[in-house]
DNA sequence: TATACATTACGTGTTATCACGTATTTTTTT
DNA sequence: AAAAAAATACGTGATAACACGTAATGTATA
């Protein structure tokens, strides 16, 4: 088996060089580059056109997700896989669809991020066992991506977003149902729904997942 | 010079596991033990007497700053160094008052973090020079301390704060409770207190007033 | 016109929040 | 040493949240 050449992008350098310390010890894989901010990444991908890419979501400047559509669109034969803290649905499908062969987390122990390495370098795909159960479950319960049409924010609707944005404005049930005219239960209904869509377990997890994800302003 | 035991507590097993890599490179250091969670983080100093911690500050199931109290008070030897992704003021402070005797960012190059292990180990205190510029300005441009009297966010307690913060984490009064190992009655009264005061009637409220304060991240 | 999805609504039960209190013990300041 | 502020804790009770359900409409569209 030839060598496995990877880029790694990722904005904190201490990550950046455990991670490379961690990869070079494997004989198989090389980090030939890493990457601090989002603007580099596509030059250095052209120059030295690695096999793989080590995408981490958040950085400081740009989105890891839409720079993986960017590579995966412009470069057909280097894979990305992206590197995450969180185990959040959202990025989950988002990943996939930007064309990401893999996701994986930080949280993850070091064969995994080996093994994934290896899997996608052979040409095919690996998820964390962790991130297949949320993929499965979301499956499950929504059958929404069958046919490839995807929800927006992870998959809800627009009166659901309608009572997060009521919820995290900090009115109650009786409120929200006065202010849109409906029963008390029917919002209690679509806050069980949020509450599962979203994965929280309460209004204060909600209101932080709502400004994250631009729902609301602060 | 002896060698310098470092035990290094990080909730991302991918970090973990680098900046290990990257220490044990170093022949003065040696990681010699790595912890998951808050909860282990005591047990684990208790039986292997570091000299150095090398301390997360957001930790899943725990706040990095909280343990570090705990730390300092009950190990005096043990010097605690906050390895944190941001340069918050607001975090730098409240961990100089913890006891911390460093507080460096991820993003820092790799020197930096050996530097700072050996001049706390040897009695020192570091601090990234980012860090230091942002205590310089914050204590010339807040004028508060100047007479020792700091300006209160509102009047909040330090430990209204503290509860702020595992609200807006979504802890319940319990979980909360047990945290800070207080009743959760106790709990309770600083809720009220804290509602009273801020001029909220809810979570979903305080949690935005946190934030926008800059009490918590997201 | 089926089928899927969105929106509506209710039942039941447990647990948590919030609003009033009161009150003791530490810690800090004067 | 006295006074003030912070942190601790409990009582009671009404209301709300959250966790399970089930199920009837409306609506878009394949």
């Amino acid at each position: 088996m030839s060598t496995i050449n990877v880029i790694l992008v990722d904005d904190h350098q201490l990550i950046r060089m455990g991670i490379t310390a961690l990869l070079n010890s494997e004989k198989d894989i090389k980090v030939i580059g890493e990457v601090t901010s989002a603007k580099e990444v596509v030059a250095k991908i052209d120059k030295e056109l690695p096999d793989i890419v080590l995408m981490d979501i958040s950085l400081d400047d740009g989105d890891g997700i839409l720079l993986t559509k960017e590579i995966c669109k412009k470069y057909k034969e280097v894979k990305v896989i992206i590197l995450s803290m969180h185990l959040k649905e959202d990025f989950i499908q988002r990943s996939l669809k930007a064309g990401a062969s893999g996701y994986i987390l930080k949280d993850s122990p070091k064969e995994e991020l080996i093994k994934a390495i290896k899997e996608v370098a052979a040409g095919g795909k690996y998820f964390a066992d962790e991130v297949s159960k949320v993929m499965l479950t979301s499956y499950v319960t929504k059958a929404g991506d069958v046919n490839g049409k995807r929800k927006k924010n992870s998959g809800l609707t627009n009166r659901e977003i309608e009572i997060i944005r009521l919820l995290s404005d900090g009115l109650n049930n009786l409120k929200i149902a006065d202010e849109l005219d409906i029963s008390h239960r029917t919002v209690d209904t679509h806050r069980t729904n949020i509450m599962q869509k979203v994965k929280v377990k309460n209004v204060a997890e909600l209101v932080k997942y709502a400004i994250k994800n631009k729902l609301i302003e602060i």
